[in-house]
DNA sequence: AGGCCTTGTGTAATCGATTACACTCCCGAA
DNA sequence: TTCGGGAGTGTAATCGATTACACAAGGCCT
């Protein structure tokens, strides 16, 4: 491939007068720079940004390290992520954890290798050394989603506590009381989170706590479809099973349906993670909805700002219930969707 | 961040040396080896792997550029590509295209900027002049999922030609005749073959084809809706509608839904791709499944073969279909999946 | 003992860009 | 005419790794 050196070879100039060109400097002559990318455009150069790069020491590259592509939500927020930071000049190199800590460190690794100038993560589980490399070796880092405590790190998220305790309340409206929830790992923030405001809400609504209607899943499909069916076979099983996420909403829809079960007549189902398909499933699924573009968006803003050493703080924001029918009707037309009772 | 300077200062070797461990050379004495190791561990040392590529001119790192991001068809895609490619020492760069041309040549330069040893590309339109920079400037490059005629790149695709036809006879055999297709952009490939092979299907079954009947649509789920809308405002609707790919499909079942209608008494529904959500649906829907893992692993191994200059040779395997019961009950029990009509 | 090979390590060139500094024109003011 | 200064360009150091080549020390042969 061509190099800086033929095309200044070529164009009759020093390779300093070529890379003047290439960064738009004002002392050149129209005359040279014209010359000079035309011989670029023969050639069909295009500047390494390797060399670049290590003279320069800034990648315009950050890393987004997501715990499962395989997952909508995230794929939602890794569009987020791009489009943000595609505006504002950085390319976005993304790691699939797969929920593994130790792939998630795989990633840790390659991206610092890499040299991207920041690393947005949703950490998979505890702190690991290489992410605490990642802190001390001062590369900027912002947590996504999740977050980790005993680090000083700042990060972009969403709290459902309200939104849960808005669904509560309406399933407590429908006539329900006996509620399912299947977690996530407690290892992740997000996991411990929803438990506890789960917990809470019940209480407030005056229903009893039951430990095993509460299990932790890993967020996978297959945990959703296994802790459904414990909870389906308990002698006295739930009227309504609400997921941590909406890949266990997909599992335990799975062993819903193998049983012959209805929804929401024999069990009413809600899910964290509101999805595109889950207005198209029969019932439509009522959910709590993250707001994913605003976590990319702010997430990358608040990295770009620790990049150029700008002070940066956490960020927090709402999410919101959004009823549909799979707890089931209310008194209202069916159709529209609304927010939770406010 | 150290550098290898500063381990080999504090080691007391030379920078040699410490390549040398890095690379595990076999000509460093083990005692010399574990000093050196170990003030790379206190200093939490990481290669640069910017400054190793340029000199050797490898990145170890593969580029992928996706149609849709938000398609789950390229998401596990995308997933496949990147297990294969983390098996074979590559690190996956991935770009989203968003179906847009111009959006894919920013990331066909970017990825070339960065000098990624291969590039692999589902192209998002006809040949674009940074394209053909790829090609001549004799980056590998593999097309995946979708081809460009008149360009000497591998390919490794799909072909659904016989699933379509295996579909066109199981809707003859539920009693259809009237039957849509709402196809990919004639731009693509992929848009191109699926409509052709619809037609031919429905000759080959004897039935008339109508032009009507038959709309390109851009892929994506708003276009799907809008031209479902169109097909069932005509005279005459259609009693099927098998949509392009799963997005319009979804589009396509907005727009059923709104109008009140059912799957599969009303209208009924196919769809190409396979997505696991499609299981859930009601009624789950009929499709044309493509072999993706498969796809993401040949793609991967192709394009290692031609970075190692290893002859390539073209690949096409079979989608298939997967009858559910949007299009109708046949004799059998229902819930079972099974393979189209042999 | 002298010559030769092997083994382990160091020296320095190199990859392709950026950029501080130096240099050469050329113009205008004194 | 001379001098100062700005505009345009070139020279060379630099970033952090890899690697060809050189070299020193030690062992073994004759």
């Amino acid at each position: 491939m061509a190099s800086i050196k033929d095309v200044a070879q070529r164009a009759g100039v020093s390779v300093a007068t070529v890379s003047r060109v290439l960064n738009a400097s004002p002392s050149v002559t129209e005359r040279t720079r014209a010359r000079v990318q035309a011989v670029m455009d023969e050639l069909g150069y295009r500047p390494n940004a390797v060399a670049r790069s290590l003279r320069t020491d800034a990648t315009n590259t950050i890393g987004l390290i997501i715990g499962d592509i395989l997952n909508p939500f995230f794929t939602e927020l890794a569009r987020a992520v791009d489009d943000e930071a595609r505006a504002a000049g950085y390319s976005v190199l993304i790691g699939n954890a797969d929920e593994r800590p130790e792939q998630q460190d795989h990633y840790v690794g390659t991206l610092l290798e890499q040299r991207v100038d920041g690393l947005l993560l949703c950490p998979t589980a505890e702190i690991t050394p290489l992410v605490e490399d990642a802190v001390r070796g001062s590369r900027p880092l912002v947590f996504l989603d999740r977050t980790l405590a005993g680090l000083d790190v700042p990060s972009v998220r969403a709290d459902g506590s309200a939104a849960i305790r808005d669904l509560v309340r309406h399933l407590r409206a429908l006539g329900h009381r006996r509620i399912a929830f299947i977690s996530g790992p407690a290892l992740l923030s997000t996991g411990r989170e929803r438990t506890a405001a789960f917990v809470s809400a019940l209480t407030e609504c005056g229903l009893p706590v039951r430990p095993e209607y509460v299990e932790a899943g890993d967020f996978q499909a297959a945990s959703g479809r296994s802790i459904t069916a414990r909870l389906l076979d308990l002698p006295e099983p739930p009227e309504v099973i609400f997921t941590g996420d909406n890949l266990m909403a997909l599992g335990a829809l799975d062993e819903i349906r193998a049983r012959g079960l209805r929804v929401p007549a024999d069990v009413a189902l809600a899910s964290y993670d509101d999805v595109p398909w889950f207005t198209h499933l029969d019932p439509p699924m009522t959910a709590i909805s993250q707001p994913v573009q605003e976590l990319g968006r702010l997430a990358v803003r608040a990295l770009v700002d620790r990049i150029g050493d700008r002070p940066v703080r956490s960020v927090v924001l709402p999410a919101r219930l959004v009823v549909r029918r799979s707890c089931g009707e209310t008194g209202e037309t069916g159709e529209s969707e609304r927010s939770g009772p406010e």
